[in-house]
DNA sequence: GTTGAAATTAGTACGAA
DNA sequence: TTCGTACTAATTTCAAC
């Protein structure tokens, strides 16, 4: 049901200036990543935590909240311990001009939990918990066949979640111990026809890797 | 870095009994319920919302975390404010065999936000989160191409994030407006040919779909 | 932007239903 | 088990520096 934030393609990132919103320092930073891996601990302890006074800590964290760059805080639940121990991924083409159609059907669909619209040569993934494999299959050829602006769909299951970050901050890439060089460096030393990126427009029709 | 559960497609769903850890009844769900969409309310507030006394919803709270049926909480925040505006999903092929080696490699990403293991054409998904279109080339060639265990790569942006639900829980599915029907019965209404499933060994081959 | 002290609220530990 | 109360500890707020 929540919406959330329009990424475009385009959409950069200076550091400091940011957005329409404040300006967000290392400070802000330390905070953000302080919450997103305890989302409950107390402004005090995290005033102490990011080496800060507990009114600042307050204030920063009342404007990060106010701002947005905190859009709410969750709990992480264990889906297999919760009964949703199914989990699959859902990549649907969709009907063009039919979009608002889609995104309303999505929202009567409890057990989607994530859905992006992507380049390449579908149009939406779709990520979904269940119960039990039949239950994917229900949702797939029962309730999401059955929507017009759902032209075909591509469905995977996930056997293993390997890793999931609360959220990934800009101040992480600042301390990997392997560097990152700039992207024209790249260029020399990479074992072409390996990768293969897939535009938006392009895709659709074919689409072989090279193994 | 956070391992989280493991989904095999057989694991089940009873209500009730679940995994080997507690009971969970209606009053844990629903406390769940609360928790996902308000990760720091106080368990005061809490017990007010699903209607128990505060040493009670105490009792529970501890007793989910102390399960893991809570795995953590954390606080979700807005990429494109802190400067990660450009999101990407990166298809996988692993070479068999050296699975080890991937993963050690995928914690020294701090960009990747997510990884699940697939079925289906490829064997990973991962999701990554940037400040810049050139960063995911500069991630894709220069990064991933040069583990050997990577044997290709398939790159789509996201160009929209449509939903994202803090965690699906089965309380959900009882109250959608539309109900839902036992696999069984979805069998004769449904348009086949429009979808596809892609099985682990299957699919690699050949892959098109009918549109 | 910081410290400290007051007011409020949260968390704990009981006995009773 | 769950509830209600009283007790203790902590957090938040607000003031002055």
């Amino acid at each position: 049901m929540s919406e959330i934030s329009r990424n475009g393609v385009s959409g950069g990132g200076q550091p400091g200036r940011i957005g329409i919103g404040l300006e967000l320092d290392d400070i802000h930073l330390k905070i953000l990543e302080v919450l997103r891996e305890n989302g409950r601990i107390s402004v005090a302890a995290l005033a102490e935590r990011v080496g800060i006074s507990r009114a600042n800590a307050y204030t920063r964290f009342e404007a990060l909240r106010a701002d947005g760059a905190i859009k709410r805080f969750t709990a992480e639940i264990d889906h297999v311990r919760t009964g949703l121990g199914i989990t699959a991924l859902i990549f649907v083409t969709v009907r063009q001009q039919m979009w608002k159609q889609f995104r309303a059907e999505l929202a009567r669909m409890p057990e989607v939990e994530y859905c992006a619209i992507t380049t390449g040569q579908h149009d939406a993934m779709i990520q979904v918990r269940v119960s039990d494999v039949a239950a994917v299959h229900t949702m797939v050829t029962d309730r999401l066949a059955n929507i017009p602006a759902v032209k075909a769909t591509e469905t995977v299951f996930i056997l293993d979640e390997v890793l999931r970050r609360p959220y990934v901050l800009p101040s992480d890439r600042d301390r990997p111990r392997q560097q990152r060089r700039p992207a024209q460096e790249a260029q020399g030393d990479v074992p072409l026809g390996k990768m293969r990126f897939v535009g938006a427009a392009e895709g659709r029709a074919a689409l072989r890797k090279d193994d």
